[in-house]
RNA sequence: GGAGGGAUGCCGGAGCGGUUAAUCGGAGCAGACUGUAAAUCUGCCGCCCUAAGGGCUACGCAGGUUCGAAUCCUGCUCCCUCCA
C-alpha cells in the first residue's frame, strides 16, 4: 500500500484491508492474485509517470501474482474527442495500433516479460454489443458521473461533457470483468473508472477488485502533469544522455518528489538527502544521483556514468562533445545560410536572430556578422546544446 | 425548429475602424549570473531581402464597405450554450 494515495482515508483504509484479505484467501485458494493495470495509447512513448505504476506491477510480480500490461486501444479511441471523420478515425486507429506494439516494447525495460502478459482491450471492447453495454449502463446513475469534481466543475462552468466521456468509465470497468481482476492499478484521477469496474464486476457476479491508486506526476516544467503533449515528459525509451539531461533540469522543487515516487532509494537515505537540502548542499549533486537512477534502470550503471560524462563535459564544462554531427560544406557560404541548410536553425530569420544574440561562435569565436563566410573543419556552435562540424 | 455566444500567432487569452506583426500570460529560444539544461534577471519569439532600412504574408473561409479592417456589412463552414 505505501506510496498510494486515494484522496479519501475510508477508501484507503477500505481498500488496504480488503488487499489483505484478497492476499490471504488467494494463498489457501494456491492461487496468484491477478494484477492488472491499463494504459492509454495518446503517445508512442512511456514515460516516467507511466512507471509509477509499472513499478508497482513489477513488485506484485516480483511476489509471484499474475500481472497483465493493458494497452488500451480501444479506450484510447473513445477518448479523443478531436477526431471525428471517418478518415481520421482509421488513421487515428492505425496509430495506435502501432504505439501499442512499442509501449509492450517498452514495458520491458521495467517488467518481467516472462511473467508479464499483454493484452489489448480492443480485442474485448469492440465485440461488446449495445445491449451488453446498456445492461452495463444500468449500473449506474448520472448523479454519480455528476457528483465528480471534474464533471460538476464543467457543468457549472457550462463546457461541452460528451455522452462518451461518461461511457468511458464503462469501458475501462469491463477491462476488470473480462480479466477478472483482483486489483487494478491507476492514477488518482482514475479512481472512479476504477470504481466502475467494482461495481461492473458485481453485476457480473465477480468479487470487486481492490483499487490501488497512485499520485499523478508533475512533469520536468515542475507545473503540470507530465505528457508527451505539454513536453514536459522524459520518456523511458530515450536516449541515456537525453533521460540524463531532462533530470538535470527539473526544478529543484520537484527533485524530493521524484525520488519518492520514481525510485528504489531507501526512505533512510532520502531522509538524509532532504536534510542535506536543508543545510545548504548543492541540489545539483542531488540531481545527478536521481539521473544517474534513471538511466541505470532504463538502461545501464555503465550508460549512467558515461551520460553523466557527457552531461559533465558539454553542460557544466562546456566543452565539445566528442561525437559532434559532421556537416558538408561548400566552402564560402554564409553562416546564416548553413545555419538554414543544415537545419540548426528553423528559418533564416531565425539564424540572423540568434547570430545579434550572441549565441553563434564558430570555433568558440563569437560570429556578429550574418554573413560572414565559413570554412570546412570549423566547429559551429549555436546555443547551449547544438553543434556542427563542417567539412 | 427558435434564441444567443464564439472561431485571433505553439497554447491560453486581449483587441472590436488607423504607430497592430497584433496587449498580456505560459511554452520555447538566447544572453547574463550561477549551484545544473534549477532559481533569478534581461532580451528574442511570422517569413524573405545585398538588412539600425525595405518587402511580403497573417487574426475560421469567401466577398463587400472604407483613404484605411482582426475590428463594420453579407454569405458560408465549424463549435458552444439555452429553449422546443
Amino acid at each position: 500500500m505505501r506510496g498510494s494515495e486515494f484522496g479519501d482515508l475510508q477508501i484507503k483504509e477500505q481498500m488496504a484491508k480488503e488487499l489483505r484479505q484478497r492476499l490471504i484467501e488467494a494463498q489457501k485458494e494456491g492461487r496468484p492474485l491477478r494484477v492488472y493495470c491499463g494504459f492509454d495509447v495518446t503517445a508512442p512513448d512511456l514515460h516516467l509517470g507511466h512507471t509509477i505504476p509499472m513499478n508497482k506491477l513489477r513488485q506484485f510480480q516480483d511476489f509471484g501474482h499474475d500481472v497483465t500490461f493493458v494497452i488500451g486501444t480501444f479506450t484510447t479511441l473513445i477518448g479523443d474527442p478531436s477526431d471525428r471523420d471517418e478518415a481520421r478515425v482509421v488513421a487515428l486507429k492505425e496509430r495506435v495500433m502501432k504505439n501499442a506494439r512499442t509501449y509492450a516494447e517498452q514495458a520491458f525495460k521495467i517488467l518481467d516479460k516472462k511473467k508479464t502478459s499483454i493484452k489489448y482491450n480492443y480485442d474485448w471492447l469492440s465485440k461488446l454489443t449495445f445491449t451488453d453495454v446498456i445492461s452495463m449502463a444500468s449500473c449506474f446513475t448520472v448523479q454519480q458521473f455528476i457528483a465528480r469534481d471534474r464533471i460538476r466543475n464543467r457543468l457549472d462552468k457550462g463546457d461541452p461533457i460528451w455522452l462518451r466521456e461518461l461511457l468511458y468509465a464503462l469501458a475501462q470497468g469491463y477491462d476488470a470483468v473480462h480479466l477478472k481482476t483482483d486489483v487494478q492499478l491507476g492514477a488518482t484521477e482514475q479512481l472512479f473508472n476504477l470504481m466502475a469496474g467494482r461495481r461492473l464486476q458485481e453485476a457480473f457476479g465477480q468479487k470487486p477488485q481492490v483499487c490501488l491508486t497512485y499520485p499523478v506526476l508533475v512533469g520536468t516544467d515542475g507545473n503540470d502533469r507530465m505528457s508527451k503533449s505539454r513536453g514536459n515528459y522524459i520518456g523511458i525509451a530515450e536516449p541515456p544522455e537525453e533521460i540524463y539531461g531532462k533530470t538535470m533540469s527539473i526544478p529543484d522543487s520537484i527533485l524530493m518528489q521524484y525520488f519518492e515516487m520514481l525510485t528504489d532509494v531507501p526512505d533512510e537515505e532520502l531522509v538524509k538527502f532532504k536534510q542535506q537540502i536543508e543545510r545548504g548542499v548543492n541540489p545539483m549533486s542531488l540531481k545527478k544521483r536521481l539521473a544517474r537512477e534513471f538511466v541505470t534502470r532504463f538502461y545501464s550503471a555503465k550508460d549512467a556514468r558515461t551520460a553523466e560524462e557527457h552531461f559533465e563535459k558539454t553542460v557544466q564544462k562546456k566543452e565539445i562533445p566528442d561525437e559532434v554531427e559532421e556537416y558538408r560544406i561548400e566552402p564560402g557560404i554564409t553562416i546564416s545560410q548553413l545555419l538554414v541548410d543544415s537545419g540548426l536553425t528553423a528559418s533564416r530569420s531565425e539564424a540572423v536572430r540568434l547570430i545579434k544574440q550572441g549565441a553563434v561562435t564558430s570555433d568558440g569565436k563569437k560570429i556578429d556578422d550574418f554573413n560572414e563566410s565559413v570554412n570546412k573543419g570549423v566547429i559551429i556552435k549555436v546555443g547551449k546544446r547544438r553543434y556542427l562540424k563542417t567539412i
